[in-house]
DNA sequence: CCTCCACCGGAACTTACGGAGT
DNA sequence: ACTCCGTAAGTTCCGGTGGAGG
């Protein structure tokens, strides 16, 4: 969930292009075959996790963290560190510059000192991240089946018997504390390995994470701290350029488009990933049509495409019941009807029933309903009707006849629709 | 001012499952 | 064959709670 790997646009693109007469792939292969270059030269370099040469307005946030991770030249351990900003300010992409650099200078003066990247968002569990720690002492482990204690004792004896000292950047560390607790970062910063050390980078987008944590973990983890601002419209214009120059043909991008997708995304809190992601697909879509230049109606249609497909993404791959609630929700306000949890269960109730599941709890559908309020699928608020109780009311989020087209395609589901649309 | 509805949401527990080790 | 372990989904239990109506 939440942000999206590189996804398959061009299909979606690609069917909905109008068949002339004749050979359809004749006009693709006529545009792929051309001597005309491509619009699109390195593919690599619009992809958002991609880590350039050169970060534009990070420099500052480069020396910091370089200054306190710079004592592996010595080599002495250093502080431990916090990193937070909100997602798409760099984070992640200096935070790996700062490791390429260092490990290559570290690895010249001949100490073996490794530097670990963990986002423990996809990694998902503590038992992974454990298991990738390992996997960087060269230990290899199951996947499961072994306690997580054992991991840890593995992961030591053999950083102890390698004698090597390890940087290690958890990314997206908050994810991990909430599902998991601080347990494992307490365990971490004072893991004892003999002659070496662990030094943790801890990363979070979320700014109050730090109050969740305990005073031990706390006090020891943030010895030092980097804050990223969010990007402003011209800084990521500065990026995007720098991005269109590697990435494409000359000329390929003008400055309007750029100055374009740099307001879009600013507006939505100055993310760069998305900023570059929008530029990518604008590329694509321009690509499959044959056009000289990306232009600003392609940006437009870019960013309908990119919330469509998160929309359908996430609908497509939520779990059964969890789709009947979401269905449930579109057909009673469909109806017109204020929708609270009372009203939502019941229908829910009885989709089940005419399809002859067992419903879930109605305390499990409240999380259900929290789970698809936090993806943006629908919008919570908890209201009180005084005498007449405390509920919240659901609201749908996204047009009815988009979410009715996904959930259609269900032959169970689409019966419930009928005669709505 | 107090009551009491119709839920919310935290926490502990259960069940099912799949893999490892022995 | 049997035990131990982690994960995921779900259930049971229960202590809240905002505010209209008494």
């Amino acid at each position: 969930m939440g942000t999206q790997e590189e996804k398959p646009f061009l299909n979606s693109i690609a069917i909905h292009e109008k068949q002339r007469g004749g050979d359809p792939l004749e006009d693709i292969i006529t545009r792929y075959t051309s001597d005309r270059p491509p619009l699109i030269l390195k593919h690599e370099y619009l992809r958002s996790d991609y880590v350039p040469t050169a970060l534009p307005h990070r420099t500052e946030h480069i020396k910091a963290v370089g200054n306190v991770l710079a004592t592996v030249l010595r080599p002495v351990k250093p502080s431990n560190l916090f990193i937070y900003g909100k997602t798409g300010t760099g984070k992640t992409a200096v935070c790996r510059y700062v490791f390429n650099r260092l490990s290559d200078a570290v690895s010249e003066k001949g100490f073996d000192i490794r530097f670990v990247y963990i986002n423990c968002r996809l990694a998902g569990t503590e038992y992974r991240v454990l298991s990738e720690l390992c996997a960087a002492a060269g230990v290899s482990v199951p996947f499961t089946g072994v306690s997580k204690g054992e991991l840890f004792r593995r992961f030591q004896t053999a950083a102890n018997r390698l004698n090597s000292s390890f940087v290690v950047c958890l990314d997206e560390v908050d994810a991990l504390v909430k599902a998991f607790g601080d347990d494992l970062l307490y365990e971490l910063t004072r893991a004892n390995i003999g002659l070496g050390w662990v030094s943790l980078v801890g990363i979070s987008n979320d700014l109050l994470f730090k109050e969740q944590l305990d005073p031990r973990v706390l006090s020891s983890l943030s010895e030092e701290e980097v804050v990223f601002q969010p990007y402003t419209a011209t800084e990521l214009a500065d990026i995007l350029r720098e991005r269109a120059r590697a990435a494409l043909r000359p000329g390929a991008v003008g400055e309007d488009v750029i100055r374009l997708c740099a307001a879009l995304a600013a507006a939505e809190h100055g993310d760069a990933r998305r900023a570059i992601d929008l530029l990518r697909v604008s590329a694509e879509v321009a690509e499959r049509e044959g056009a000289e230049k990306v232009e600003e109606q392609h940006v437009r249609r870019a960013q309908s495409l990119i919330e469509k497909g998160r929309v359908k993404e996430v609908i497509s791959s939520l779990p059964l019941h969890s789709r009947l609630v979401l269905l449930a929700v579109y057909t009673v306000s469909r109806k017109g009807s204020e929708t609270t949890s009372g009203t939502l269960y019941n229908t829910y109730r009885e989709y089940c029933v005419s399809l002859g599941l067992d419903p879930l709890t109605d305390r499990r559908v409240s999380t259900l309903v929290s789970e698809l309020d936090m993806l943006g699928i629908v919008a919570c608020d908890l209201i009180s009707y005084g005498r007449h109780g405390r509920t919240r009311r659901i609201k749908p989020t996204i047009p009815f006849d988009e979410v009715a087209e996904i959930l259609g395609k269900d032959e169970a589901l689409s019966q419930f629709l009928d005669g709505l649309s």
